[in-house]
DNA sequence: AGGTAAATAATAAAAATTATCCTTTAGAAA
DNA sequence: TTTCTAAAGGATAATTTTTATTATTTACCT
């Protein structure tokens, strides 16, 4: 992925894109302290550095979550969240928003080209307790 | 608005109020710059206090906009956001996502009672230049 | 009108993010 | 392999954004 768009590969990039992959989402904070674990000495900027380059090249998303931070994910298939009020899990679910883009697109005459919903509520597992 | 949620109606506030709903949709520099027409001395703590409040009472929201700073607005009827990718316009749009958010129930097993869906692309006008 | 809790302004402090600058290193080329 | 160089990392300073503190002022209830 790093290859692709000319970014060289360090053992700080291939870490991140670990916790990355490990977590499924983090933010800069959580990461921070994830990544200390494997680098003691990676600088705050570092991480900053690479978030940012990854986000500019599209390896990765930002999440923007109502009420909290945003946290970060690696690019993959369109996709909507779910996030959760008692736990504050986030989780992806793929969704069909076809029919209302369509729909607001004729509505407003936008073209649009993406997407991005988060839903919130109870997760299953909160629901119980 | 103010008075149902116990906050004292101060000019400060109310100018905010009327800045907002004359804009629709505003960031916190801007919203500043504005404020500071009518209210020279108005301290950016106050500004920041004030949108806080008026967040944790509902009577605004904070609409967070993928690549770009939040907005505020008048909290109104339950309604989705547009953003054009040119001339970075932010509009309403109110869709049935009734059923997309149905589905997802279903699939998940959440229990939602809230939606943000920001939808991303190029307006009308800027499709013509 | 007077009293009081709440709001404002000014400012300091904290938190988050970006910039700077020097050292180190990945990866291309010899 | 070794060498070279642009890019990346680390340390830290500087910005930017947001929150906390405190003294003064004000909304609003009697």
């Amino acid at each position: 992925m790093l290859r692709e768009h000319n970014l060289k590969v360090t053992p700080q990039r291939l870490g991140i894109l670990s916790i990355l992959e490990d977590t499924g989402h983090i933010s800069i904070e959580e990461l921070f302290t994830f990544i200390r674990k494997d680098f003691s000495s990676i600088s705050i900027a570092t991480l900053y550095k690479n978030i940012n380059f990854m986000l500019e090249v599209n390896i990765l998303k930002e999440v923007k979550i109502p009420n909290s931070k945003s946290k970060y994910e690696i690019s993959k298939d369109e996709h909507s969240h779910m996030v959760c009020r008692k736990c504050q899990k986030l989780e992806d679910i793929t969704l069909c928003l076809d029919g209302v883009i369509e729909h607001a697109s004729e509505k407003s005459g936008y073209s649009f080209d993406e997407n991005a919903l988060v839903l919130s509520g109870v997760c299953p597992q909160c629901q119980l307790a």
